[in-house]
RNA sequence: UCCCCGAUAGCUCAAUUGGUAGAGCGAGCGGCUGUUAACCGCUAGGUCGUAGGUUCGAGUCCUACUCGGGGAGCCA
């Protein structure tokens, strides 16, 4: 007998004999006819399970189908037939059900059925998965990725793999995670005494990747429309439920393009995986909407259908000066914007994701193109009602007199970056990009609150379990 | 890292002014039913986060630590 997904068998013609493969999530009995089970078995290919009817003539009916628990693994041979109940249109006829794995406790079978809180399946896992709505995360954060990579192969794009290791501070932003195999009980020291990492693996100091920006830069100098897509590392001390000390970010970078057409590739980017991602997990999202978060589905509507709002960051501090908002962090124009800022301009004042540019110098990274009025940088954010900032990009400094101009300001290392002033001194060109944090996409997707929730096994500090 | 809150059964929580622990769900057994958040009955299950302290007596009060949650900072 063929061996059929259940997202398969769910829409297939009745009438067929087949197999199916997966784990019990319940299993009710009824003494009607003789005695029969309904097993309810998921395979995780989509959000519904299937009932399979086992009956009381079954030869291990009541030495093993009985005493079935949620999670045990079963494959279960029959037909496929129209249900004669309700809450279901087809269901298998079981002619077979081999159990596979049993669950040997169910009395302390961690993810048995019943209400669990997110924290607690935190601790577990490795079988939260199992569950409807980390199962639904799963797939939703696949069917993103996907339409991610299929956005770009369309518009030519090419998937670039930056490095992990880096030995560059890159933009001196956030703290990094030290790549090394010296030995911490026993460090070489100079003369001077200072540790001779001239003896480390790379022949100095090292880092995990806090951004493949920088390289994926000099790709796009060669074939102008490129993204990278790949875990980023950093080891901030944060504690919320919007960061991770690992995660995962698409960065397209783009030639011959300004900070326009950077904001108007996001905007298309984010569309477009919206739109994927109703058309193509419409059960998942119907969870999300019923269980999660009522306003999920709308929220994606509006992103999908309204063109999204453009505002530079001086008008936006205006805005929130006129706001009569009695902030907690005084707004001032060249002070970065707080969480309660942000909040008040999607969530209030306009209702929608926002695309904040222009933004001072003096808060933003040094590759980021000076504006004419020489206090400005060609900086994006893009803002999005319940989470923040999704979005952070900019048009780089093309020029290379500004860029040493601002390295130096900033107190830079300049040697450190000599290849990437070189890309300034070898035909260089207009050029803009942007980093997307795939978590904190996800989560504006889901509706989901913890951003631990939508990573299958996350990091933070002092979370590195499984 | 800072502020606030929390930790009691497998899970979610309750326990009056300090007097040595209860419920629901889950699990097991039985009953009923083409069932589907099933329903009814019975049963088992706890070194009250860890270590100290106060007290005749601590789940309850105090201190430290660990872990978790919410908010903030940093950012994606």
């Amino acid at each position: 007998m063929a061996w059929v997904k259940i997202a398969d068998a769910l829409r297939a013609e009745p009438g067929r004999d087949i197999t199916i493969k997966g784990w019990i999530r319940t299993r009710r009995d009824s003494k009607a006819d003789g005695g029969l089970s309904f097993l309810s078995v998921h395979d995780g290919t989509c959000f519904d399970p299937i009932q399979v009817v086992a009956r009381g003539d079954l030869t291990n009916y009541d030495s093993e189908i009985t005493t079935l628990t949620t999670g045990c693994a079963v494959e279960v041979d029959g037909r496929l037939v129209e249900s004669q109940g309700k809450g279901q249109s087809v269901e298998i006829q079981a002619s077979a059900v081999r159990i596979v794995g049993w669950v040997e406790n169910p009395e302390t079978y961690p993810a048995s059925q019943k209400r669990h809180t997110f924290e607690y399946l935190r601790e577990v896992a490795h079988l939260r998965t199992r569950t409807n709505t980390f199962g639904a995360v799963a797939r939703v954060r696949h069917t993103i990725c996907a339409a991610i990579h299929r956005f770009f192969d369309e518009r030519t794009f090419y998937y670039v793999h930056t490095p992990i290791i880096t030995a560059s501070d890159a933009e001196g932003a956030g703290q990094m995670f030290r790549v090394s195999t010296l030995d911490l009980l026993n460090l070489p020291r100079r003369d001077d005494g200072q540790i001779d990492f001239a003896r480390d693996f790379f022949g100095k100091q090292s880092y995990l990747t806090v951004s493949g920006q920088l390289n994926v830069e000099s790709f796009c100098l060669a074939l102008s429309r490129v993204y990278t897509f790949g875990p980023t590392f950093r080891a901030e001390n944060s504690n919320t439920s919007r960061h991770l000390s690992e995660f995962w970010m698409i960065e397209p970078e783009i030639a011959f393009a300004d900070l326009a057409d950077n904001a108007q590739l996001a905007e298309d980017l984010l569309k477009h995986v919206c739109d994927d991602l109703l058309t193509g997990r419409g059960d998942d999202m119907a969870f999300f909407e019923l269980r999660i978060d009522k306003n999920v589905i709308t929220r994606l509507r509006a992103i999908i259908d309204k063109p999204f709002r453009r505002i530079t960051y001086t008008d936006a501090i205006a805005e929130l000066e006129k706001s009569g908002k009695n902030f907690e962090f005084p707004v001032s124009w060249g002070a970065d914007m707080q969480s309660e800022h942000e909040r008040y301009l999607t969530e209030e004042r306009f209702k929608q994701p926002l695309i904040v540019t222009d933004y001072p110098k003096d808060i933003k990274a040094f590759y980021m193109r000076m504006n004419d009025d020489g206090k400005t940088v060609a900086a994006m954010d893009v803002l999005a009602p319940g989470i923040g900032e999704i979005i952070g990009g900019s048009q780089r400094e093309e020029r290379l007199d500004r860029l040493d101009a601002r390295i130096d300001e900033m107190g830079l290392p300049k040697e450190q970056y000599w290849w990437y002033r070189d890309l300034r001194r070898y035909g260089t060109v207009p050029h803009a990009g942007f980093g997307l944090g795939l978590e904190r996409f996800v989560q504006f997707c889901t509706g989901m609150a913890n951003i631990r929730d939508v990573i299958p096994f996350p990091r933070a500090p002092r979370q590195a379990e499984f």
